[in-house]
DNA sequence: TTTACACTAACGAACGTTCGATAGGTATCC
DNA sequence: GGATACCTATCGAACGTTCGTTAGTGTAAA
């Protein structure tokens, strides 16, 4: 049995391999995007790749599992300690963003419209689903006024963090003053202080 | 024979080509969209696009122009008339998403983050831009309080609206209350009474 | 001597694009 | 009104290139 996406023993190659992925990925869309392009990014053979991963669509789904475990594992750190409420749901999507827009293009790649014919796409909407309901957890757990539409406000807050990389071209210090932005923008409104 | 020289034979295969573009480039991306895919899909031959359009690319221009077009003339025409302030960008948002769900594949094919190597990029980012002017006159004409950031509001609004084709399934019913909880979250926390 | 990892070489399929040909329409001139 | 010429819209076939993938081989380390 040589399944894919098995451990064994963490080579870098592979590592570097996603990388060179989300890159492509990232740059060209999935479609667009060649096995040789990614291989020639780390001065790779073609065939090669086919040593770490089975498929296209094997390193795709690998991009995506590793990506979305670092922003999950980013913002439950960040929100770790702090009391459910406004202050917590800031820190989560100051987290978010930071790690969006933070350079690294894995996450750039993997904040998209998903391609209709892959086959993984079922299991990347799944995780996709996980990391979102940390956000549905947060948004939850705010006290907010009579016939809020809690669903509204958390796909409001996502697309509004999801989308900004389309557009931002900032610094970093521009990144903490957005999240700032965004949520009290919603904060100053929706507070129910008692 | 009425004004010659007008050569806008607008033929209806033209549109047709627009149309089924439209339908591949939204689910396949463009990379992945084929222009065999396309000429199938109105049941004509491969070739016979380029009749039409002198490439990939051109085909690509063309469904921008007419989507952006649609989309910038249905909200113009809706904020029509509306004094400026918060009913004004609430009727702006509300046309913006009922064009971009409604159902009419072209609005989500526009909507995406653009390939790289595309030659036309930079034509498209500039109708984009062109577009989203309209938002930014609106957000400008508002009465904020000090210190609000526009710009950011702009992006968070866009971004919210933007993003939900993402994850919207709906019915028509639930967009105009989309439309609704998006700007009124806002609008709570930033209108300026007097 | 097995294992891990990389290589060379090639496969068939699909890609965007170009070509020459053709059937029907329309306007022009004798 | 018949001949001539051009335009429109499509077709089938083919171009060279790139695609994802596979097979088989080499080699340094364990």
């Amino acid at each position: 049995m040589t399944t894919d996406t098995a451990p064994k023993h963490a080579s870098n190659r592979r590592d570097e391999l996603i990388a060179a992925a989300a890159t492509c990925f990232d740059r060209d869309g999935y479609g667009a995007a060649s096995i040789r392009d990614i291989a020639a990014e780390v001065g790779m053979q073609t065939a090669s790749i086919y040593y770490h991963f089975a498929s296209k669509d094997a390193l795709f789904l690998a991009v995506h599992e590793e990506g979305l475990h670092r922003i999950m594992t980013g913002t439950s750190a960040a929100i770790e300690g702090i009391p459910p409420g406004w202050d917590r749901l800031q820190a989560a999507c100051t987290a978010h963003l930071e790690t969006l827009l933070g350079g690294d293009v894995i996450f750039k790649a993997i904040m998209r419209p998903l391609p209709a014919g892959v086959e993984v796409r079922e299991k990347i909407i799944e995780m996709r689903e996980s990391y979102e309901q940390v956000f549905r957890d947060l948004v939850d757990d705010l006290d907010l006024p009579a016939g809020t539409n809690r669903r509204h406000l958390r796909l409001m807050l996502l697309g509004a963090m999801n989308w900004s990389f389309t557009w931002f071209r900032g610094r970093r210090p521009e990144i903490g003053d957005l999240a700032t932005s965004i949520v009290t923008n919603l904060r100053v409104a929706l507070e129910v202080d008692g």
